[in-house]
DNA sequence: CATTTAAACTAACAATCGTTAGTTTTGTAC
DNA sequence: GTACAAAACTAACGATTGTTAGTTTAAATG
């Protein structure tokens, strides 16, 4: 929290606020109660309310499309690339909590312009992720299975971790990674 | 949607707008403009705007726990109970989708009193979906996991599924819940 | 037809919204 | 100390918010 531009302090306090009340409920006038100044001292830093959402949606979406890249390039089995996903979006829950929360639901009150750059990536990742799923089924590792489903179903539990991660911030984080990979990809079964 | 009360009519018609836009961006006036009448004019039917929210959330909660416990209560596996929560899921997503929908984020904003019944309906459904968990490990049918977590993780998908349905209302519905059993349940990786 | 009731309407309210304009204060460089 | 820029302030704007009051229309009952 130190060494942080007043401008980067008001997206984080934002983000905050967004996340518990959520985007619409909350007025610029509580992010400014929270930051200890008027609400027309913001446009000082910021260009506009909707400008906040959009920086934090955009850069929470570059981080999960950096990651995704860096995994998918990656010169290993298909199998490791999700374990490597999974670790992924326990890191930047853990990391980035705040604007993790915003990414299931708020995106809906963007701007069109930034729905579209948002959707994009969105999209994008999705495609990945499938794709690596398809490779898993290719080499062997995974069982032949409805991939587009398969694929919502794990993404669904990943993008609600922060949550989980939330109330129990106690947790090591290995393992936190470590269980999700068990339940996401071997599942609950025993194997007789 | 024939037979429907006007108040059934404008509570069913609140669903569709707060899944689209959220609730507090959904104003009383896009309700009306919706049903073709003037905003006042709702207030006949309705006490507030508030109050379409805590109904639709509190009769798709009680619903899911009128599900749970009729599971609960069955005479059957632990195993069998956790493949019948994953059809029931299944059932009220299709059932009620714009209701569901609503579930993840905008009990944020039910009064009060709402949310207090509503965190207490969705607290008890966790805490016996947790204990079936625990039922499936004592009887032997599942690994020794991390209960809290994989009950998280198990619910997460489930509540999304909705959403997945929404884009894929071609699937058949018997389909959808084998499937998702299998991913949930089984997980991913071949059994060698 | 007359009466009553339910449900629509118009008009307006106080509050709050995001944002802008114009001014004053604060901090830094010469 | 003067000059300048950054960042705070006060005040206000037009629009929209949920809701109420009072009135008119429509439908049902006798």
């Amino acid at each position: 929290m130190k060494q942080m531009s007043k401008r980067a302090e008001i997206i984080s306090c934002a983000a905050r606020l967004f996340r518990k009340r959520g985007f619409s409920a909350t007025s610029v006038r509580d992010i400014a109660r929270e930051m200890g100044m008027e609400a027309s001292s913001l446009y000082n830093h910021i260009k506009s309310k909707q400008e906040l959402l959009s920086s934090l949606l955009l850069d929470i979406a570059h981080t999960f499309s950096e990651g995704m890249e860096s995994i998918e390039t990656a010169s290993i089995p298909a199998y490791q690339k999700l374990e490597r996903l999974v670790a992924l979006h326990v890191r930047i829950s853990v990391e980035k909590t705040d604007a993790v929360s915003l990414v299931p639901s708020e995106w809906i009150h963007l701007d069109t312009d930034s729905i579209k750059q948002f959707l994009a990536l969105r999209d994008e990742y999705d495609k990945t992720f499938k794709a690596i799923l398809s490779a898993c089924i290719k080499e062997g590792s995974i069982k032949s299975v409805n991939v587009d489903l398969a694929a919502f179903s794990i993404l669904s539990s990943l993008r609600w971790l922060y949550s989980w991660y939330s109330k129990n911030q106690n947790i090591n984080i290995v393992e936190l990674e470590e269980e999700m990979k068990s339940y996401l990809l071997k599942g609950l079964v025993q194997n007789t």
